[in-house]
DNA sequence: GCGAAGTATCAAACCGGTTTAATTTCTGGT
DNA sequence: ACCAGAAATTAAACCGGTTTGATACTTCGC
């Protein structure tokens, strides 16, 4: 373990003038400066990052928090967001802390990251409509940003889609095609975006005068199995008419709802439509499906590489009002919508 | 930001002390060390992470490295072992640092982690058989600890399950229930464990007479699409009779081999049948496959906690060779597994 | 040839903890 | 009352960098 003192001893010159070449300071004269990379590459020597960082007091580090019962890591969404996150913050030499802490514990994590100095940002995902996670760390002034946003005209850092009129553009759609008995398999229901899309879902329908009864909404893990078994109970018909189409948070729910389709021998785009969410995660392309599946897309993870650039920012000092980013999903309609079938057109007809 | 000085300032004691109480040491008084502790809670205070890591030596993180190319973060398997990681390190106050670079800087990685001191061990996963990341890491006796080992008999800690004795005995079943024609869906050529299953797919056939020829065997990523176009390929005929069974190295690869034969008009357990080895992933039940999967079976997440353990030890000292654990895949028989068809038998029987 | 301005370097303080070695304070035994 | 030994506390050094303020060395104009 080479130090800079050595480093300087050897080089007769004092560790101040060692520390400024290094760091490319301007004010070191040029042969001073190739000397001393010249030794400390021949030394090999490498900084000691806990000491650089108690001196400068940024540690080149952001963290992140995971609840280990939600265990998010399992999710293919959110890991596709790592994914993007974790290359994004390497692209400015940032590295990525994660720990995983049982819910009651979480909170505490999030202090002990953002008061002992050992990461310079956090980042936040998945927020809940009313997040303890931001109300502290926003009272602390600990630098953060956020994938999604828990209201409209909020004063911290956050990058979301408009999910709102992305799920309404969904509904008209498939209003337009003479739907009127349509389920929505949402995702978690204290998660912000799930709350964002119900809300825009039950606008437009309600505005088109269709009542939409409970059990065609469900909020549970966007898991395939999950909505298989939701969808199943639906298409049931055990508690009334079943719905003629679905919206789904995430193609994976989609995937769960055309396996109980065609349990239920129900064709896709004709008997029954589909149109889900699309975070564009590898190996699951909608477009692939039989038949091809109406989307509204954007990349979840697009999301984390912007989010990596915002937290860039934001550690750098940038305003976080200046740091929100919205983006719209767009919508493809591929094979998986259709005009309503008759049958059900007929029944509920107003 | 409530330093140590500041609060024994505040207590009218001395800093040393002050870190004393806080730390547990056994030579303070007992009712000073509850002045302090009540102190610092009043006063907020939390050490300095940072200056913490500097004076002691020790960071409490452990690093990890990924290969953006290959990108581990998309695949299921990586994710879950993850998952265990992380959770097993958190019951040991460990954080987990992560990095994406590209394959070329990898290695310059690895050193900036190993001598910066900013973390305190590296996780390896997915060694290569000749892994360059070991060799470094080993010849500068930094701690680490690997998931999958490269040889029989190595110097460092690892956690592997027996990959020979599991695809042994698989390939054994497939033998005795008659089939001759046997195909084998591996991972990327280059990993360690599908060098091992490798090796013991083709000993155990050679040994009982059989040929394997080239088309039968793939190597690449393991995932539900990929194993679909090889199967296709294979099932095709077209270079020769088709095999009549499948050993999968990953559930995935199953699901895509079942597509595959669906498309065919195969039906599982009979015209085909196929094997798997089970990591145990959370939403992909082997057993509620239809027909259900015959696996070898070793849950990858265990792995994931196995090696936080591992890492603990390994940081405070304790000998690698004393840090060498071996597991064995238990063999599940279900019904994907039956005795070859006849026709197949019958063209190619010795 | 001199002073001013600019350039390169250095000594020392600092970041905020831990730890060693020395010192003071408290026991208990006689 | 006194002393040895244990218990509690402290001053100061240390971890290994960065940075401020001062100093020495150039360079330039006149």
């Amino acid at each position: 373990m080479t130090t800079l003192r050595e480093l300087a001893k050897h080089l007769g010159l004092s560790p101040a003038t060692v520390s400024r070449a290094l760091n490319g300071y301007p004010e070191v004269g040029e042969k001073t400066r190739v000397r001393v990379l010249e030794a400390s590459e021949r030394l090999s020597y490498k900084a000691n990052s806990n000491a650089k960082r108690l001196a400068t007091g940024k540690s080149g580090m952001v963290g992140m928090i995971f609840r280990s019962s939600r265990n998010l890591l399992v999710d293919p969404h959110f890991v596709d967001f790592l994914a993007g996150l974790s290359t994004g913050l390497a692209e400015h030499q940032l590295d990525l802390v994660i720990h995983t802490a049982p819910q009651n514990e979480l909170l505490a994590h999030y202090e002990r990251f953002a008061s002992s100095g050992s990461v310079d940002g956090m980042i936040v995902s998945a927020p809940e409509i009313n997040d303890p996670r931001i109300t502290r760390l926003s009272h602390r002034d600990f630098p953060f940003v956020v994938h999604g946003r828990t209201a409209d005209d909020v004063g911290y850092a956050y990058f979301d889609i408009y999910n709102d009129d992305a799920f309404a553009r969904a509904t008209c759609l498939l209003i337009e095609l003479g739907h009127r008995r349509i389920a929505l398999l949402n995702g978690e229901a204290d998660l912000a975006f799930v709350v964002q899309r119900d809300i825009a879902f039950r606008r437009v329908t309600a505005m088109s005068g269709i009542h939409i009864p409970d059990r065609f909404v469900s909020h549970d893990l966007m898991s395939e199995d999950q909505a298989f078994l939701h969808s199943t109970r639906m298409l049931s018909g055990d508690a009334g008419a079943p719905p003629t189409a679905f919206i789904c948070s995430s193609t994976l729910q989609a995937l769960g709802v055309i396996r109980a389709a065609s349990a239920a021998g129900l064709s896709i785009g004709t008997d029954l439509s589909i149109i889900a969410h699309d975070d564009v995660l590898p190996h699951l392309r909608p477009e692939n499906f039989n038949p091809p599946l109406t989307v509204t897309r954007s990349p979840i993870r697009m999301a984390g590489s912007a989010l990596a650039e915002m937290m860039e920012a934001r550690i750098a000092g940038r305003d976080p009002l200046q740091l929100q980013r919205m983006v719209s999903a767009e919508l493809i309609v591929r094979a998986s919508t259709g005009a309503a079938p008759l049958t059900g057109r007929k029944a509920w007809s107003h």
